[in-house]
DNA sequence: CACTTTCTTAAGCATTTCTTAAACGGCTGA
DNA sequence: TCAGCCGTTTAAGAAATGCTTAAGAAAGTG
């Protein structure tokens, strides 16, 4: 992973000493910017695109509270930690009612702050099934619809879907009509309705996507010449 | 993301004494539910509709960070805090790094707690300055009315805006009822209640803006043509 | 407490989708 | 070429799903 894809961490700590030593310690893992008081962390803040910030509470030029307060106040959405001296807990219900998402307290542990970055930092995106590429068109993973490379969706029906879902699972395999019913149908169907669903595809997407071998059955895909 | 009603709170707690304690503790601000073992845990996790969760990490049946891991490989995104008595930074470390957003150790603080819990389920950016874009309509943050494009406002009734956001929230994605029956309801209603609101909202605001799949369930955009 | 609004259920009707079947057309091999 | 099989197309009834309406229950309000 290259330092471009890390993520980039503003750090606003006054503190000689612990500033550089923090962000040598983060330095693996962020691109990081320190800047040693409150007013250069609110331009850096609002002029900046940065993942997360960790703000000192004590800070000159502008308190570490003052700071989140205006951050937030412009709409600013990036995760703050708050790490500092301060462990009393009215001060950090102030500090995160002010906006912050967390709040640790010196002296800390490097690996518990390193964890309560990355939890600040991560998403939980659902889990999504790549779409089925078939010729010039895309199955969608809900197999309710197909998509042509122009952007054209066309809708498609439970069955509709299932077949195409089940052609396109194995490329140029022929399939018999009997292994389609298996699949798609409950079996106890005419393979005739096969031959229906497939005229049907072939009248919503297009005819050359479905191949018809003479004697066997359907096939996606042109492996045989 | 209720708005009228309370922040709904899921607690996982086998501590007999604890759990009912933590739950009253947080009653006045939540609408908590109070299951005692992992399993329970897992099970409402994934079928109800949870603004924010507490897990213990100790639990009958399934481990903490089991049901931490099995809610976020379902893709439940749910901000979730560990409330435990172990407060060695490598648990920590396993905690955060298992999918949750927060750790506390006890004995807490309980205006801590409350706080922590306020900073994850508040919503950056807050909803006031973003109305959400349902194609010639836009949906007020109060999700209690709509707006279209030349002025006139259309009010909503609670479950109208809700199920409207929940549809909005991820355009061209198709919901299925038991989807939108978790996002705006108490999940015990029946699943004929959307295609009721359904109804309602496409003859307040316009046939065209609610998608019908068969079979599948409703979508906000025009994926197909 | 009475009134209004909103929520929820349920039932009948409408629409879409599924499945069968039959007529039509084209491929294959003698 | 012709007969026979196989595939294509169309149509229509059956089944599944969705829409609409209405009315009682619950919640909110004065």
């Amino acid at each position: 992973m290259t330092s471009a894809e890390l993520p980039s961490l503003l750090l606003v700590e006054d503190d000689a000493v612990l500033g550089p030593l923090i962000a040598e310690l983060l330095d693996p893992d962020y691109r990081v910017q320190l800047v040693t008081n409150g007013r250069d962390g609110l331009h850096q803040g609002l002029t900046g695109s940065w993942d997360v910030m960790i703000v000192d509470r004590g800070l000159p030029a502008m308190d570490g509270i003052a700071l989140i307060t205006a951050l937030r106040s412009k709409g600013i959405a990036t995760p703050i930690l708050i790490l500092t001296a301060l462990g009393d807990p009215d001060e950090k219900v102030r500090g995160l009612d002010a906006g912050a998402n967390d709040y640790v307290t010196k002296p800390f542990d490097a690996g518990e702050l390193a964890a309560r970055l990355r939890a600040l930092t991560r998403s939980f995106p659902p889990p999504a099934p790549a779409p089925v590429a078939i010729g010039d068109w895309e199955l969608d993973p809900t197999q309710r619809s197909v998509r042509s490379v122009y952007g054209q969706t066309v809708p498609l029906t439970a069955k509709e879907g299932q077949l195409l879902a089940a052609l396109a699972a194995e490329p140029d395999r022929v399939f018999t009509r009997d292994e389609l019913l298996a699949a798609c149908f409950h079996a106890s169907e005419q393979p005739g309705v096969i031959d229906t669903y497939v005229h049907h595809l072939r009248r919503k997407i297009s005819k050359a996507v479905i191949r018809t071998v003479h004697g066997l059955g359907y096939q996606i895909g042109d492996a045989h010449e």
